[in-house]
Formats: C-alpha cells, sequence, structure tokens
DNA sequence: TTTATGGCTGTCA
DNA sequence: ATGACAGCCATAA
C-alpha cells in the first residue's frame, strides 16, 4: 500500500492548507500550490478552490492571486464581496483594490497567532 | 486515453 | 503602471 503522508488528491491537500489560513490574511494561489506540494499549479488551485462547495468552513475568500488581487469566478460582483469578507476580517485593500502581501501575505511558517 | 476549461503567473511592449 | 500573450498543472467529461 503505498501509504503517502498526503494521499488523495490536490484538492483534499489544497482544502487543508486554505482552512489553515487565519482570518486577517490571505495567500496567493502559487502559494497555496506549493504548500499543497504542486508548485506552478495555481490554476489548479483557482479550480479546485472553484470546485468547492459553498457553505462550508473553506475560507477560499481569503485566496487571492498573485499580487494580492482578487479573481472573480464568472460573478463579477462576487470578487466585490469577498474583498468584503476580507475588510471584515481587518485585510485593507488599495486604491486600486489591491491587498498588501507584504503585511497580509500568509506563511505557514510565520502565523500571527504566535 | 484525449480534449477542453479554468478564481493563475510571468514576461514583453 | 497597464494591457496582451503564452505556458503549466489538475480535474472532469
Amino acid at each position: 500500500m503505498t501509504r503517502s503522508p498526503l494521499e488523495g488528491t490536490l484538492r483534499e491537500r489544497i482544502f487543508a492548507v486554505v482552512a489553515r489560513i487565519p482570518a486577517g490574511r490571505v495567500a496567493s494561489y502559487g502559494h497555496v500550490a506549493v504548500l499543497a506540494g504542486s508548485p506552478g499549479a495555481a490554476r489548479a488551485v483557482g479550480w479546485a478552490l472553484a470546485s468547492t462547495p459553498d457553505g462550508n468552513n473553506l475560507p477560499w475568500q481569503r485566496v487571492v492571486n498573485a499580487g494580492g488581487r482578487i479573481s472573480s469566478r464568472g460573478e463579477p460582483a462576487w470578487e466585490a464581496v469577498q474583498r468584503a469578507l476580507l475588510e471584515a476580517e481587518g485585510v485593507t485593500f488599495d486604491a486600486s483594490g489591491r491587498i498588501d502581501l507584504d503585511r497580509y501575505g500568509w506563511e505557514p511558517d510565520l502565523e500571527p497567532d504566535a
């Protein structure tokens, strides 16, 4: 049995990674992909989140693309919702609607809780 | 097994 | 700084 420490599909790992993102913090797709074990699979991450059923406790809203910008899933209003959720968590947006990843960029080794 | 799509990323103009 | 093009990985049909 090939019991891998990271079994299941990438989607499962992505869920775990995103679920570990603390409130008031954001991570980029590429970053999540790396944490999930598949660097470069940023698109796959986005797809995994898009495949995420709403109603769970998965803070997909804390996942933004590389420049800290918000993406949309086809619903232009959705990104506004995501932005509102992040602002509600304490994340501030730039005048262009960008997040300061230098300040809110989450890293598994630099949790603000400590 | 192959084809097509997708909440992306990085580089060039 | 903004806009456009091509590349990459994974999932679903």
